[in-house]
DNA sequence: ACCTGAACACCGTTCAAGT
DNA sequence: ACCTGAACACCGTTCAAGT
């Protein structure tokens, strides 16, 4: 049986060619109205954006938070392909750097300080999931491979993901690459080269 | 001369009693009112929370976000002089990481997310490079310490500083201290044993 | 089946009228 | 000098009316 309760799902095929069309041009009036006016860019901007009338974004989105949560479900997807990817390395190390210095980038180009946040549906929930696991076997690879410290855990590794673009958000006039200072401060402290023994256990 | 252009300042003497009164249960009711409810509490239940009109509330802070850099200020200057007085430790490392810990413990106590963030008023401007000025010298100490890394500033620290806490924040059941974990890690990334070299200079 | 735009409730902010 | 509460502009959300 093919689910079809909510209209907010996702791709879905079987919209009517103008739905669809609208859907797709909401979608990208959000993610730049976001990108350059901050997460309360109004619903009634992204609208006249996407050159359609206010009540046609709640008909696509439930509701702001939803359609907030159909562009981090886009890029949370992303993120999980090209750590999957990255599974497939040589240097197990290597990898998780990459896959880290990916994500900082990712967050960086458009601003995605978002994906830690309130717009939490079960579609992103379900996503984040599947990039935890992603993560877990990006790390535990890393751990075999000597690169990471035996007591760190991949929820430890995907909670810590976006401190780098965090930390730099708010530095008034920093370069854009900032994050990778911070980046490669927390990757010393995953290393398990003069590790000190962790106060509390890693959660769930 | 005694600057006295706008109403908002700080505490200020020659306040008429009942406003003096006022002001305080309005920073009272808004600390409260924002740790229950999140920064999005609504002015009008505050000045409920508070016993007065609406119309008060602007009286004493021009905007709501000056409302908040009021609250801010105040954690900024404690945090400040919790700083100063461990300046006069006598280990130096176990003094900068006791600094963190205070840090992030009143973040937690009372949510102070907001740390970072958006109200920013000359005053916290003010107020924060005292608190930089602070941890650049607890910094300074603990690296002549052998404590810290050469390559580290105390604008680093001072921007990691806020990670532990934020890193936490969004993890649904995590016990109250789940950021001593993620303080541990980040710290271990801050000592020099098994430093690697960093990609970016610090930022100003 | 989908779109539109008027209408609603709520919020931050202003300000004339009070004491 | 300060407080009050009605009024305003704006915002997310709803929904009856259209195609």
């Amino acid at each position: 049986m093919t689910v079809r309760s909510t209209c907010y799902r996702s791709p879905v095929r079987s919209l009517r060619v103008d739905a669809a069309r609208n859907r797709a041009q909401l979608l990208a009036a959000a993610a730049d109205e976001f990108a350059e006016r901050g997460l309360d860019a109004s619903v009634a901007d992204i609208a006249r954006r996407a050159g359609v009338a206010k009540g046609t974004v709640f008909r696509h989105f439930a509701t702001k938070d939803d359609l907030i949560a159909a562009i981090v479900l886009d890029r949370v997807e992303a993120l999980t392909a090209s750590g999957e990817r990255l599974l497939r390395a040589d240097d197990a190390g290597a990898a998780l750097l990459e896959f880290l210095h990916i994500a900082a980038e990712q967050r960086q180009q458009r601003d995605l300080s978002f994906l830690h946040g309130s717009a939490t549906t079960d579609g992103v929930a379900r996503a984040q999931g599947r990039l935890t696991a992603t993560v877990d076997a990006l790390v535990d690879r890393a751990r075999d491979h000597g690169a990471v410290r035996d007591d760190v855990t991949g929820t430890d590794v995907f909670l810590l993901m976006c401190a780098p673009n965090y930390v730099t958000g708010y530095v008034p006039g920093a370069p854009p690459d900032l994050w990778r200072r911070y980046l490669a401060i927390i990757f010393d402290g995953l290393r398990p080269q003069g590790a000190h023994p962790l106060p509390v256990p890693p959660p769930s």
